[in-house]
DNA sequence: CGCCTTCTTGAGGGTTCTCAAAGTGGGTGG
DNA sequence: CCACCCACTTTGAGAACCCTCAAGAAGGCG
């Protein structure tokens, strides 16, 4: 059960962070408990204090903010594996909420768990922060993707984020996955209307770049997208950065903090 | 000289976060390099890993992204006892570079005596983590900005953190201060044209809302502009959380998803 | 003085929005 | 089982916002 939800974590955490044996054992026995979300639904609330982060599981979850004219803007996506509320820990009172896209399964972590990992091991709070500081390169491109790209590059650009984010959470390939989302969803992550979404869709399904069934989508020429939304993965943090102290991946031992 | 940086730095993470006087200390005892770059120089060269984070100290300094076409955008911009490259301590590969805007004054810490700071400091690492995550919260913001927001909203919402971010850092007040951008580069941080960032600047300005005097900007109506703008500073996380029991500051009670 | 960048103004065109409505599918209750 | 409702998907037409191209005015610097 949460086994499962704390491997593929860990799984996320060593792909970019370098942790000791009794390191990983920490993380895998978080206390956690499961919490069920149905779609439209909030995990948390804009503005009220948390004291405890949310792992994906199972389906998607966004994390949105919300005008004053009532329309809402999805300024992040998180798929299994994602701790979409690690910065919590260190910022517990929301500006945002996060909402369940789809049916999504979540486990929460206390806060003081989560603390208490950090103050112990310099090891993991670094990785905590690398991993925060991953979901903040997505954002900034984010920023780019809505400043000066119109929509098709823009849908291009978010479709070739998600297939190489869902083929590292191990629930996709990156030309065949599930699309969790409605296109009012995709809307609100492309910064436009829904209207407008339907039609970029139908463009690139004319072109034949994409086709779907149901929530499946298939990419049928994946660099041609890429080079359709100027795509370049580098933004995604995964190669694990080569440092002095870290360890190849799956090494057993890590050198201690000096 | 560098004192007075670092202790612009650590009244930025003092803000957020507490600190033992010993931990203070070695905060300011920080080894830096000046470094003075001209306008439109890059103190981050895109692609080129880095050693070593960078302090705004004079000036201000801005992060992009470059696109196919040549075309810049900005993602960030960072004002004085800003440290705009923390986040490189965990990932030192940047996707980015960061420019001068004006002639500005940075100060370069070696990462090596940051991650020293932070493997011996839980607090340390958790202010580091926490400043980290303001700068992710104002990103958070900028692309909710670029979705559903025309730029009349946006150049107005963007004067308003400005706004308090420089009075934060006490280098203006929050109706009058330095913009120490041209159009083009604000163009940049909007997400527009500069012909066009220069009709909305007109509107602004024959509203009556604000006026200029070369460099300097003067905000007649500040709540009116923040209206405009639908500017909400509690993303700028000026309020220092609470241990236990947080308050939701100016956070108004939001009926759960219907 | 000449050059460069920035600031400003104008006109036309393109992308995206708004409003509207019809078709589709899943869920619920009679 | 069917009717109903609701949200999602799709299509159309006109309008609004912003872009592109162009060129002149203003200011800093050698």
């Amino acid at each position: 059960m949460s086994h499962v939800a704390l491997q593929r974590f860990l799984d996320r955490l060593l792909l970019r962070s370098s942790l000791s044996a009794s390191e990983r054992q920490a993380i895998l026995e978080l206390p956690c408990t499961r919490l069920r979300v149905d779609s439209h639904r909030d995990a948390v609330v804009p503005g009220r204090p948390v004291d405890h982060a949310l792992l994906v599981s199972a389906g998607w979850a966004a994390r949105y903010d919300q005008l004053a004219n009532g329309c809402r803007e999805i300024v992040a996506v998180y798929v299994p594996g994602d701790m979409c509320d690690l910065h919590s820990v260190v910022a517990p009172v929301p500006g945002w909420g996060v909402q369940a896209l789809g049916t999504t399964e979540f486990f929460q972590v206390p806060h003081s768990a989560l603390q208490r990992l950090v103050d112990n091991s310099p090891a993991i709070a670094t990785a905590f922060w690398r991993d925060t500081t991953t979901d903040a390169s997505i954002l900034a491109k984010w920023v780019c993707n809505r400043g000066r790209r119109q929509s098709l590059g823009r849908l291009a650009h978010l479709i070739c984020e998600l297939s190489l984010r869902l083929e590292q959470a191990e629930v996709g390939t990156r030309t065949h996955f599930k699309l969790l989302v409605t296109q009012p969803q995709l809307a609100e992550m492309l910064g436009v209307t829904a209207v407008h979404t339907n039609r970029v869709l139908q463009m690139l399904r004319q072109s034949r770049l994409i086709s779907t069934l149901g929530p499946m989508i298939t990419i049928h020429d994946w660099d041609r997208l890429a080079r359709l939304g100027e795509f370049d993965p580098a933004y995604l943090l995964l190669e694990k950065p080569q440092r002095r102290r870290d360890q190849p991946f799956g090494a057993t031992t890590v050198t201690a903090s000096e």
